[in-house]
RNA sequence: GGCGGCGUAGCUCAGUUGGUCAGAGCACACGGCUCAUAAUCGUGUUGUCGCGGGUUCGAGUCCCGCCGCCGCUACCA
């Protein structure tokens, strides 16, 4: 049994959980239902970044623990997750014990190999950034991103000698070209570490809300860098060496493209500089994109300012359009790796046309032949139907897609399939022939429907259950590993069929 | 400034190493069907492939210049 272990970033908590982070944690969940649909032992891990001034600030000014800040703040990701069917294995905090414990082993071992040293940092630092500028980086002597002052800073800080790794790093873009996808996001990287490297300051002694650095008492971590190693942390990092070796470096990294330098230069160089392997995969995915054009102000924190989409909940997508229907649109609409747009009008758009017109309307129409010709009992499909071929390309196509991180593509390649199931009810007309002569091409529209249920189930879980539950089946699609499941001639016959409500009942065009 | 990317039908986008590459889906039009969520099936229209040069028998596809947009340029989840 193959191994599959895919993370998203670890989402800061002091960002109320927006449309950009449902957009990375939907892509990844998709991805990891599909591999355990084809029967690889699956870890998904997502969770929260807690440590840093902000979050301190952000405490105090709430009147309570940066702990009991963090169990509030972190608990808005669980939920919005959870809205969103996602099936995380693990959700980590870097306020969790075993994170500490990994983090300063993991760190202590870098310091013990030589690679972290002390050293002044004087710089134009920004409470609200967390983070330094330099000079010409500034607007005027404000910083940049929140147009408040900055002030000059020196602290005596532990350096990272990321400069150290120069070379160890092009060497490993070069031998694993494909670590870093797609190839213009690893050549972004790959030119910024070309372009000369230096030292980072990794610790802090300003604050105190972070972990704690094991060989000098009064620094903590800087943020990012006790960030990144929760990674390691999930699976078992300085406590379980086989459970680390089963599942590292074969990691696949979902990340967003402002975070590339993190994940695509310190991250490799941190694990190099620890004595293990860089992870094998890095994700690069683009933005979503909100156009000029308001949203509904339900989804505006203020009704007539330009939306944002660090403005869209998920939730307010969800309460509207249905979960499944969300997520159809995130996976479906804009290719991993790509920036896109997001808009309503998009989402409404490929709701009616794909949901409602061609995978609702064929499941309300096969079910309503099966009930009017065969006393509403499912035939067995016909091992010589046309759509055997149409199913195992779909397969084929989707199984091809899902493994280059394509979500877009294997829905596509699904949507061919029962594209292919409408035409052929056209072709046939079992509404129009008598009963006891529908039975092949209906048992072959019932079995698309179900192979369709398994081919979806990894995008859109509940509507996968609910298609195969209403075709009479019993259990999950879920259930069934790919690409056995699959195989033409699986659906049984004699089973009940139910018609129900509208799958997805069609949208007016203005939401 | 430096490095990199983008600009293809109304919309969203595909277009490997130059030669049916001028495409797909949506939208739209017409026709069929009426089982179905006025859904579905079939057929079809739309483009100076950002602009101007060049290389070539032949260029969205290579080269040069220009215009417009964008990303990265160090510690901004």
């Amino acid at each position: 049994m193959d191994r599959f272990y895919i993370t998203t970033p670890i989402f800061y908590v002091n960002d109320v959980p927006h449309l950009g982070h449902a957009y990375c944690t939907v892509n990844a969940d998709a991805i990891a239902r599909w591999h355990r649909l084809i029967g690889d032992s699956t870890l998904f891990l997502t969770g929260t970044d807690e440590h840093g001034a902000k979050v301190a600030e952000a405490a105090e000014a709430n009147g309570v623990t940066p702990r009991e800040w963090t169990d509030r703040t972190s608990a808005r990701f669980a939920e919005a997750w959870r809205g969103l069917a996602i099936s995380n294995d693990d959700f980590i905090r870097t306020t969790d014990e075993r994170h500490y414990a990994t983090v300063q082993q993991f760190l202590q071992k870098i310091y013990d190999n030589g690679f972290i040293a002390k050293d002044t940092y004087r710089g134009l630092y920004c409470v609200s950034c967390e983070d330094y500028y330099t000079a010409d980086q500034l607007d005027g002597d404000k910083c940049p991103v929140h147009g408040r002052p900055v002030t000059e800073m020196e602290e005596d800080n532990y350096f990272f000698r990321l400069s150290a790794f120069e070379d160890r790093l092009i060497e490993w873009f070069e031998k694993n070209p494909d670590a870093i996808r797609p190839a213009s996001k690893r050549n972004e990287a790959l030119s910024f570490i070309k372009g000369g490297l230096k030292d980072v300051s990794i610790t802090r002694t300003s604050l105190s809300w972070g972990v704690p650095v094991p060989w000098d008492e009064g620094h903590v971590f800087y943020v990012w860098y006790d960030a990144l190693i929760n990674y390691l942390t999930a699976i078992g990092y300085g406590e379980d060496a086989e459970k680390v070796a089963a599942w590292w470096p074969n990691v696949h990294h979902l990340i967003g493209k402002e975070i590339i330098r993190f994940h695509c230069v310190w991250w490799p160089a941190m694990c190099m500089a620890a004595g293990i392997e860089p992870p094998a995969n890095i994700f690069v995915h683009g933005w979503l994109l909100v156009g000029g054009q308001k949203l509904s102000k339900s989804m505006a924190a203020d009704g007539d300012a330009p939306v944002k989409l660090t403005d869209i909940t998920p939730a307010s997508l969800t309460e509207e359009y249905g979960v499944d229907a969300v997520r159809y649109h995130l996976l479906r609409d804009t290719p991993l790796g790509t920036d896109g747009e997001f808009s309503i009008e998009g989402l409404i758009a490929r709701y009616n046309s794909d949901l409602a017109n061609n995978l609702g309307n064929l499941v309300a129409r096969v079910a309503t032949v099966v009930g009017s010709k065969c006393d509403g009992v499912g035939p067995a499909p016909s091992p010589t139907s046309p759509l055997a071929d149409s199913a195992s390309t779909a397969l084929a196509a989707a199984a091809d897609a899902w493994e280059r991180f394509a979500p877009h593509e294997a829905l596509e390649a699904t949507w061919r399939l029962i594209g292919a199931a409408n035409a052929e009810l056209e072709a046939t007309e079992p509404w129009k022939a008598e009963p006891g002569t529908v039975d092949d091409v209906l048992g072959s529209a019932l079995e698309v429907l179900r192979i369709v249920s398994l081919l979806i189930s990894p995008a859109m879980p509940a509507t996968a259950d609910e298609i195969w539950s209403r075709i009479g089946l019993a259990g999950s699609p879920s259930d069934h590993p790919l690409p056995a499941a699959a195989a033409w001639g699986g659906y049984p016959g004699g089973l009940s069929v139910t018609k129900g409500d509208p799958l997805f009942p069609r949208r007016k065009a203005t939401a």
